[in-house]
DNA sequence: TTAATAGTGTCTATAAGACATTATACA
DNA sequence: TGTATAATGTCTTATAGACACTATTAA
């Protein structure tokens, strides 16, 4: 007996076989400013990631990634968006997947596969909704540094593993995490294996997917627009450095970084005359920018 | 009432929400010897690219990327190497995740949620093992090339679009598509949209995935070590120049290719003299390079 | 001997880091 | 007027593409 393919798909029963539960987490990242040393200088910019803290089991408590399930009629990344906007009321500038963590024991309710997307928030728009008692949401100023880097042989493979130290602070708390990464052979087949050894504060493996997250902004943020998310239409080329050096976590040199951005972004004939020193010149973004990178096979830069 | 963590647990009901299915689709990617124009030259190669054509609705006789359902006691990534085990006899050199594709329509059967891998396997561990009935496997030359790129301005958002042809030929058929890829916003949300707007053969949204997943491939051999998973342990550094070639479909001079491979390989004392030219000196992969990309803080290169 | 490929040297253009120099406003 | 920061210029180093030159073998 032969059935068309309408035939086929009117008999097709979906409910056969067990599912794991689909969801998804946020990894959302915004720039905050601290205080000036003197009248002089520009706020210190720190990295900032939202979290939320728990108020049921499990975990409860601690603090999590904004996020929950999906439901049958939307995609991931709707499902992330609407997540996202009911807890805390946000509308990314930026709305990115990242990784689906798909380990059989990672969540002690039941098999739960969550798919991570990377979210930016615009310092213009970071404000919180008000809480209602379900969701408790705070930006934490967010450092990841490789503590150690270390090399093994075993069985004739070399073994890479680097550990990454979380740091999280909201003013009231600090929650930390100590990650294991190693890059390591079964059998023949390479890959990488990423380890939790020590977590204080952060629900379920949300310090893997922080992590995680973290490096590929860090990545992307070098060959994209993502770091204009973060400033304000209008910014000066010092806030655009101060704002890069705190997601990379790194100094760069000024005349580099001016060379480096010079075709993604347009000056203006304002400036800001207020500081004590020479005026900054105000720029704003440079779409066109784009069209260049896209001629020239930079394509996959979004996905 | 309050419960604990276990009490919670135990109370724990997974199947009151209605759930998506969730699959795996693997992206093989192979190097194929094609002819030589004379006895002097090595032979030509190409990028490969393997499918299975289905027997079963829906999209019968089509052809589609190994893959199936995700069983509730492995994780993502242990399922998509079972998939590729059974399917094809395969064992990859590696296996990594591209992307997760999460849109609700997908799959005419009912919302399939489906994370897809990228494989590697080895120019020498190609071959497939005897057919079962359900399964006809088959490499595929394959190549993607941009077609057209567009810039629009609507509502003075500007966008930007490019078309991507993907060929894919066995020797008696010859299957293509062509997508449509664009940046798009949407509120101000900048996001990628990919669709196929021309499909001859292929099953279900397959292309796009293969056009993801080619351009990641493209992207990552560049700086990752995934290219000495294609050749054999033992290659000349023409032959690893053609293979790369193969890969990002462009031709590269040779000193500069030296000179960008140089720390990944070491060589050896022996030479291949046949060929009627001056004699090819035979190199390994250097695994000690990593160490230095490692320290370098290069460290997100596997993900 | 010669054709064809392997392998190397070098010129140029480009990008990045380091650091010096000039410009400007406010205490 | 002094000082901290803005903005620019330039020196050096590293890297990539282009291309010429030498080396070697088999027909």
């Amino acid at each position: 007996m032969t059935q068309t393919e309408a035939e086929f798909l009117q008999s097709y029963d979906a409910s056969k076989y067990e599912k794991p539960s689909v969801s998804t987490d946020i990894v959302v990242f915004s720039i905050g400013k601290g205080k000036r040393d003197n009248y002089r200088q520009l706020p210190k910019r720190h990295l900032q990631i939202l979290l939320i803290r728990r108020k049921k089991h499990p975990y409860k408590d601690c603090w999590a990634l904004p996020g929950g399930f999906v439901n049958m009629d939307e995609s991931l990344r709707d499902a992330a968006a609407r997540e996202l906007s009911e807890e805390t009321g946000l509308e990314p500038d930026y709305l990115g997947q990242l990784y689906t963590w798909g380990e059989v024991d990672r969540d002690p309710r039941t098999r739960i596969i969550s798919t991570s997307y990377m979210a930016i928030v615009n310092e213009n728009n970071k404000k919180l909704k008000a809480g209602d008692d379900a969701a408790e949401a705070c930006w934490f100023d967010l450092t990841g540094r490789i503590e150690k880097v270390e090399t093994h042989e075993i069985d004739g493979q070399l073994e890479y593993v680097w550990y990454i130290r979380l740091t999280l602070k909201n003013g009231r708390e600090e929650l930390s995490a100590l990650l294991r990464n190693s890059r390591w052979f079964k059998g023949s087949t390479v890959a990488i294996k990423r380890e939790i050894i020590e977590n204080n504060g952060l629900a379920f493996d949300h310090a893997k997917i922080i992590e995680h997250g973290l490096e590929k902004f860090r990545h992307k943020i070098k060959y994209t627009d993502l770091l204009f998310k973060l400033v304000p239409e209008f910014f000066t080329l010092t806030e655009l450095q101060h704002v890069y050096e705190a997601v990379i976590d790194k100094k760069v040199s000024r005349a580099s970084f001016r060379r480096s951005i010079a075709d993604k972004v347009t000056e203006t004939e304002q400036y800001v005359t207020k500081g004590g020193h020479r005026p900054s010149q105000l720029y704003v973004f440079n779409p066109y920018w784009l069209e260049t990178s896209l001629q020239e096979g930079v394509v996959d830069l979004w996905s």
